[in-house]
DNA sequence: GTACGATTGAAACGAACGTATGATCTCTGC
DNA sequence: GCAGAGATCATACGTTCGTTTCAATCGTAC
């Protein structure tokens, strides 16, 4: 059989990932439906239960393929910046894979998945972020040794849900800011503003009694 | 015909609220069918139709019936500030009218719906969110009158992230935080990193020329 | 108590959905 | 140039969807 490399070319699986990423991402899951997709690939209907089992494996492998490298680039990043990161460092690990050239148009089906409770959540929790949330929470340990753990967690998931709200609304934030948008100001300016919050003064006056 | 004062009882039209601001909540709008609803509330399939006119129209009041009062509560906490707030007043006023009681079940709903692009974003946002924007904006630059408008904008829409990321993800946030949350807490720490996320360095130069 | 508008009820409509089927086409190995 | 596996095709199946219809019921004014 042979399986072709799926890597660029424009096979009729990567048409269907595409597409299915595109709508996806503008209208959510269960607006989409497969004709949309597969009207929108070119590709006969069957095809998708040909290549993917069901629509919501076809949902699976769309994140996957995004989502994997995303997380690996934090990853390096977090090495690259050694045991004791900057808290700069940190948030540029974090959110900056996001707003590379290949990602984007994935973009705002990440946005649209993270921001959302659903079985894909979950399922992208479990599979891809679990280890980075843990990592990352180490690494701002590292980078700001005073803060409390409850204090990390929740600081974390306000990073997450800035960023997140920006990948979401990535579509039609721009339209509003009334000026063109460029995407590497947008990062300076969250880096900017996430790094403060997490230098935030601990709130809680009993601290660091957890381990 | 005299129609029932819908305040509080637990009559057709607000037991349909009632179960369509669950499930919208909870699996979105396309993810809810009018059987779902009808079930749920105990009501005749044909009662959606009849009280409301469809299933987009009921979305739109049941969203209306908790946005209008959050909107308005903000706006007596701004007022209540003086025409120069602190950042943390003004920070509060947009965050915690979210956290109270009768908002509560609607929480994951208007969540989802502000962490969205749909129709029922763009929707709200002219609807009901312009003014609150343009409001909140123009009381960030009173309290901090250094920060450009640029900034100005992202900034508030950081802000306006991370709280919409913990509403939707407030049935599952907490159970990932390995211990009972109270809510009073999370406000008062989003609250504390969205100040210094608001007060950090400015960044752009060339700043303040734009009136 | 009777008339009448407001509401509820059971049932059905056509449309759109995800998926399955079986025939046909394509391409490679020999 | 033929065999056969992989891929694509048109088409149909069974369900579920939002909405409509029209008869039955309710509640109040007279």
């Amino acid at each position: 059989m042979i399986s072709a490399p799926q890597g660029t070319q424009s096979g009729t699986k990567t048409r269907i990932l595409n597409a299915a990423e595109k709508f996806f991402g503008e209208k959510g899951f269960d607006g989409t439906s497969l004709r949309d997709i597969t009207t929108e690939a070119q590709v006969n209907l069957a095809a998708v239960n040909y290549h993917f089992q069901s629509k919501e494996t076809l949902m699976d492998a769309v994140i996957e393929r995004r989502i994997a490298p995303v997380n690996q680039r934090r990853m390096e990043m977090l090495d690259a910046a050694g045991p004791s990161p900057t808290v700069e460092q940190v948030v540029e690990a974090f959110v900056s894979p996001l707003f590379v050239m290949d990602v984007l148009p994935a973009v705002p089906l990440i946005g649209r998945v993270l921001s959302n409770p659903s079985q894909f959540f979950e399922r992208v929790y479990k599979k891809h972020l679990i280890q980075v949330v843990l990592r990352f929470s180490d690494a701002i340990a590292a980078s700001l040794p005073g803060l409390p753990r409850e204090e990390r967690f929740w600081r974390l998931h306000f990073m997450a849900g800035s960023m997140t709200h920006v990948l979401a609304l990535s579509g039609v934030l721009p339209l509003m800011s009334g000026q063109p948008v460029q995407r590497g100001a947008v990062l300076r300016q969250l880096v900017t503003f996430l790094s403060a919050g997490l230098r935030a003064p601990v709130l809680s006056p009993f601290s660091e009694d957890k381990k």
